[in-house]
DNA sequence: AAGTGGTCTAGACCACCAT
DNA sequence: TGGTGGTCTAGACCACTTA
């Protein structure tokens, strides 16, 4: 939660030290996501901490969207939903009416070798094997958004064209359920360009339209860097939305 | 910090209840921007909770930040400084090298009236009087944002051109202390455009370019908008950014 | 009824800042 | 040295879910 350029105090306190105990969890797989963590009076007993602390660390845990409490319940390990996915990571919606579920649409799946700012997007090394994945999203029943995305062919070894359009799930949830690899955050840079012959092709929109592209690296637990995309969208009819400081 | 669609408990807890009370004197100006609020012990006792409970509720204002905690030196009420207001509420960075603060030039300072969409935006009657302001954005060497702002003249009487040119702060710490209105989050929503005649002109682009467009809505406490803004950002040489889930 | 997370208390002690 | 926020504890009781 903390700026990443905060000075890192003498002795950590005790709530951080269990925090990263429990992302150490999460990241060897001892509770998978939508599967609930053991109760909080178990866990400080485990930690051999107060319940006060251990509450804390999971805060922290909850305020960044990786645990999700849910009162009589238990905790739970969070995990990629169609709304999460759609609401959440997606901030592209209709400048007016309703949100509607994107309909992804597969176009090109290929392999390639990461340039030099893919491969330090990904945290590989220049010229790493990569998988190249090209889909178009239709939003109610227009083309709105071409995704280009990168994914490092080691961390998704085994990735096929027809494992990716068989997925039966959204693309962060299939990241989950057949990697393990869990996106928690993005990080998304904003520009204004000019439509291409291709996408211009993919979108239904004349060729030098104004697009906005939206280059986007998803990260894992610890900030690992999993994915890498550009987003180009039609602005027409849709916005992108970012609220600050709530 | 909850969805704006989380259903209220039947009883709120003790802490929203705290919380309410201390905006509300922030709200009437009994602590103003910049100055320390009363120490933790002293606001428990007064409001009758323990100080765990009246730190839970400071949280809270900590977290959307409205309140800034200084260990060893007090809790102060936020206050808009040259960082926060280049850094933190303008989110237009250079593609590459170091962030520069802007050099806010003032080109158009007229009355108008609200037409339906600003008076929704600022929740004002349509047709309302408005003061409207243009400013140029200079980052570096070049101009790189037009900014179109409207302001309701009711909420900020007696503002004048003259005042505003000569403000010798930030725009957000002019209204603080002029106006006593403090921005504390902003909404905003994107689209890529093409340069008309005007922004064309006042950035130095060919006419029909693409521009970020950013429709801002900031807000007070309580949710009260108190600026319309309309942002237009030529991204050849910079960028928009936003995380999301940290 | 049993088990979970949510709220609230009372108090101890630590870390940091100003004087 | 005194005053501030930061951490941690131990425990009581409430609210909600499931069986």
């Amino acid at each position: 939660m903390n700026d990443t350029t905060t000075a890192a105090p003498l002795r950590a306190p005790l709530y951080r030290d269990i925090e990263r105990r429990l992302t150490d969890a999460l990241t060897h797989g001892e509770w998978k996501p939508g599967t609930a963590i053991p109760p909080e009076r178990r866990l400080a007993a485990r930690f051999g901490i107060s319940l006060g602390t251990l509450r804390r660390a999971v805060d922290e845990l909850v305020a960044a969207n990786i645990l999700i409490r849910q009162q009589g319940r238990g905790t739970f390990v969070a995990r990629h939903t169609r709304d999460r996915e759609a609401f959440h990571f997606l901030r592209i919606v209709p400048g007016r009416g309703p949100k509607a579920y994107p309909d992804v649409r597969l176009v090109a799946f290929a392999r390639g070798k990461a340039g030099p700012d893919v491969a330090a997007a990904l945290a590989v090394a220049p010229g790493a094997s990569l998988f190249r994945i090209r889909n178009v999203l239709w939003l109610g029943t227009a083309p709105v958004i071409v995704d280009d995305i990168a994914l490092s062919a080691a961390r998704f070894a085994g990735l096929t064209e027809r494992a990716f359009r068989e997925r039966g799930s959204t693309i962060y949830r299939f990241y989950e359920e057949a990697f393990g690899i869990s996106v928690v955050r993005t990080r998304e840079r904003l520009r204004a360009t000019r439509a291409d012959a291709v996408a211009a092709r993919l979108l239904d929109v004349p060729n030098g339209s104004p697009l906005l592209a939206i280059r986007r690296i998803a990260q894992s637990y610890r900030d690992v860097p999993v994915e890498y995309r550009i987003s180009r969208v039609d602005t027409a009819r849709h916005e992108y939305w970012a609220d600050i400081g709530s």
